[in-house]
RNA sequence: CGGGGCGUAGCGUAGUCCGGUAGCGCGCCUGCUUUGGGAGCAGGAGGUCGCCGGUUCGAAUCCGGCCGCCCCGACCA
C-alpha cells in the first residue's frame, strides 16, 4: 500500500486513526484468517528492538530462555480450577492430526504455566535446584470474540517468564522484581509512562494468588495494560506435584511467578506517541533512527549529494551491524518523488530524525535536522554529525517521554470526586481517576455496569496521592483502598 | 451471538431507487520536463461488479439464499 494523503485524526475518530495509522504505516496488516494479523518488517522491526533490551534485562535478572511446545495436552488445563475457568471460552483445539483423531484432544497453549510447572515438576528435586528461573518467547493463541491490531489478535506474540522458588518471600520479590523490569522498559524504551500496581480480585489472572500491572494512559485517555506480573503462590506446584526436599528434610511444594508482555505494546506504542500525520517511533526502538532525503535540481547536482548522502549514511551507521557508537539510517535515494512527498512518507513512519541533504548544504558542508516530534529545521556541520544525532536522539527519547506524562498528568483527576462527577468524567473525556474504594467486589462490578470503567490497579505508594482518600467514592463508606479507575482496553 | 454499516481495478469510490457496452480520483508502467514540504504533460496496463441460484432478449442494478469484512455491545493481554 502507498501513503494516502491522509489519515482520519484522532480528534475525529480515534479508532479509525488507529486502524488505519498501523496499515498505512505498514506496520500489520489484516490475515485471511479473521482475527489474525500479520506483522509486517517495519512492525517486527520495533517487535524485535522490544525484544533485545527487554531480553537483556532478562539475563541481567538472572534468567535464561528455553522453548516448550505449542501443543498442550487437555487435561493439563483441566488441572488447576481457576485455570480452566479462566481460559477454556477461549481456546483452539486440535482434534485430529496425522489424518486421525486423536486420542487426546491438544490444545493451543494459550500461556504455558501448566506444560512449564509439569516439566519443572519432572527437573525438581531438592531445595538446592531452586530457583528456577525460566523464560520463553513464543506465540500463544487466545480465540477472542473481537480483535484489533496488536491491542487483542487471536494469535499474537509475547514472552512468557515461569520461575519456581523454595519462599513465598521469594516469590514475591521475583515478581515484584519483574514488573519493575516492563516499568523500566516501557519509561525508558518506550517513553511510555506506566502506574505499577495491583489488580483487584475480579482482574487478577486466572490461578494467580496476585497480579501486578503496568497501567499506561493512551491518547483517548482510555488505559492499556501493557503488561503483567504474577505471584502464583502453590497453585500451579498442587496441581502439577510440584514439589522440593526441604533443607530439614521435608518435602514442600515450590512458590511460582510468572510475567508477561506481548506484541500489544506496539499498539501501546502508538496510540501513546502517534499524531495525526502519522507514527513516532521512539528513538530507542526504531529500527531506523535517520533517514537521508537528498536533495537536487539538476544532473550534477543529483550526483553530488547522492555521493554526500551515501558518505554520511557510511559515517553514522552501522548498528544493525553491530558497530558500537553507530546508528541505523537510510538514504532515500528514489527519483521522479519529490523531497515533500518524502518527508510525509518517513512521517508517516515515525522515522525519528530525517537529514535533508541539498546542493547549498554540501556547498556548506552542512546537512539539515528535522526531528519527528517537535518538527522545526536545524542546520548542523557535518564534521560530527554523529555525535549530533546522538544528541538529539537522546533529548528526543526524554522529551517523548516528558509529554506523555504531562498528558497522562493532565487527565487525571484526584481529590474529592463525586461519584455524580465521575460519571460525568467516564461519559465525556475519560481518565485517570484515582479514589476512593471500600474493597467489595459488587461496588467494582456496579461501577463496571453503569459507566463502563473498571479499576485498573490500586496504585503503588509512589503513584498515590498525598493524601489517602478517606471514603469510599461510590457508598461513602470509609476507603479501604486508593485505586485508579479508567475505561480500559 | 445481538445491533449497525459495507463488499465494484492495488487503495478510495460513482453507478443500484428507475435493468441497456463499468466510470472517476489516487497509485502502478513508459517517455519527457520537474525536485529545499504531497510535481506536470502525454501515452498505457489493470475488472469473475463477494459467491451461488432465479427473473429477463439483456442483471453491478430486480428476487431468493449464502459468504466475508468493519464498527458498536457481551469475553479478554
Amino acid at each position: 500500500m502507498s501513503d494516502d494523503k491522509k489519515l482520519p485524526t484522532r480528534a475525529e475518530d480515534f479508532s479509525a486513526w488507529y486502524n488505519d495509522l498501523v496499515l498505512k504505516s505498514e506496520l500489520a496488516d489484516y490475515s485471511p484468517v479473521r482475527g489474525c494479523m500479520v506483522t509486517r518488517p517495519d512492525g517486527y522491526g520495533i517487535w524485535e528492538r522490544m525484544q533485545l533490551a527487554l531480553d537483556q534485562m532478562f539475563k541481567a535478572t538472572g534468567h535464561r530462555n528455553a522453548y516448550f511446545p505449542l501443543f498442550i495436552p487437555e487435561s493439563f488445563l483441566k488441572k488447576e480450577a481457576s485455570h480452566v475457568e479462566g481460559f477454556a471460552p477461549e481456546l483452539a483445539v486440535v482434534t485430529h492430526g496425522g489424518g486421525s483423531k486423536l486420542e487426546e484432544p491438544l490444545v493451543v497453549r494459550p500461556t504455558s504455566e501448566t506444560i512449564i510447572y509439569h516439566m519443572f515438576s519432572k527437573w525438581l528435586q531438592s531445595y538446592r535446584d531452586l530457583p528456577f528461573l525460566y523464560n520463553q518467547w513464543a506465540n500463544v493463541v487466545r480465540w477472542e470474540m473481537r480483535t484489533r491490531l496488536f491491542l487483542r489478535t487471536t494469535e499474537f506474540l509475547w514472552q512468557e517468564g515461569h520461575t519456581a522458588h523454595a519462599t513465598h518471600e521469594e516469590a514475591e520479590i521475583e515478581t515484584r522484581q519483574m514488573l519493575g523490569v516492563y516499568r523500566t522498559f516501557m519509561e525508558q524504551w518506550m517513553a511510555m509512562p506506566v502506574i505499577t500496581g495491583q489488580k483487584t480480585d475480579s482482574e487478577r489472572f486466572a490461578g494467580a494468588v496476585r497480579t501486578y500491572s503496568c497501567e499506561a494512559m493512551m491518547q483517548d485517555n482510555r488505559a492499556l495494560q501493557a503488561g503483567t506480573s504474577h505471584n502464583l503462590g502453590q497453585n500451579f506446584s498442587k496441581a502439577f506435584d510440584l514439589t522440593f526436599q526441604t533443607e530439614a528434610g521435608g518435602i514442600e511444594h515450590a512458590w511460582n511467578t510468572s510475567w508477561g508482555v506481548s506484541t500489544r505494546m506496539i499498539g501501546g506504542l502508538v496510540m501513546t506517541h502517534g499524531d495525526d500525520n502519522g507514527l513516532q517511533i521512539p528513538p530507542r526502538l526504531a529500527h531506523t533512527e535517520v533517514v537521508i532525503v537528498p536533495i537536487w535540481k539538476t544532473d550534477e547536482e543529483r550526483e553530488m549529494v547522492f555521493a554526500m548522502a551515501h558518505t554520511v549514511k557510511a559515517a553514522i551507521s552501522g548498528r544493525e551491524r553491530g558497530l558500537a557508537g553507530r546508528i541505523t539510517a537510510h538514504v532515500d535515494d528514489r527519483i521522479g518523488i519529490k523531497p515533500g512527498a518524502k518527508y510525509y512518507h518517513w512521517e508517516l513512519r515515525g522515522i525519528p530524525i530525517r537529514m535533508e541533504i541539498g546542493p547549498r548544504d554540501v556547498a556548506a558542508n552542512q546537512c539539515v535536522l528535522v526531528r519527528r516530534d517537535v518538527k522545526g529545521k536545524n542546520a548542523v556541520s557535518l564534521d560530527g554529525v554523529l555525535e549530533t544525532i546522538h544528541a538529539m536522539l537522546d533529548t528526543m527519547q526524554n522529551d517523548m517521554f516528558a509529554a506523555a506524562l504531562a498528558r497522562r498528568e493532565a487527565n487525571s483527576f484526584r481529590g474529592d470526586i463525586s461519584y455524580d462527577r465521575f460519571k460525568e468524567i467516564m461519559a465525556g473525556p475519560g481518565g485517570f481517576v484515582y479514589a476512593g474504594w471500600n474493597g467489595d467486589p459488587a461496588v467494582e462490578a456496579k461501577v463496571k455496569e453503569e459507566t463502563k470503567a473498571t479499576i485498573r490497579c490500586i496504585p503503588d505508594p509512589e503513584f498515590r496521592s498525598a493524601e489517602a482518600p478517606a471514603r469510599c467514592m461510590v457508598t461513602g463508606e470509609p476507603a479501604k483502598y486508593e485505586v485508579i479507575w479508567a475505561k480500559a482496553y
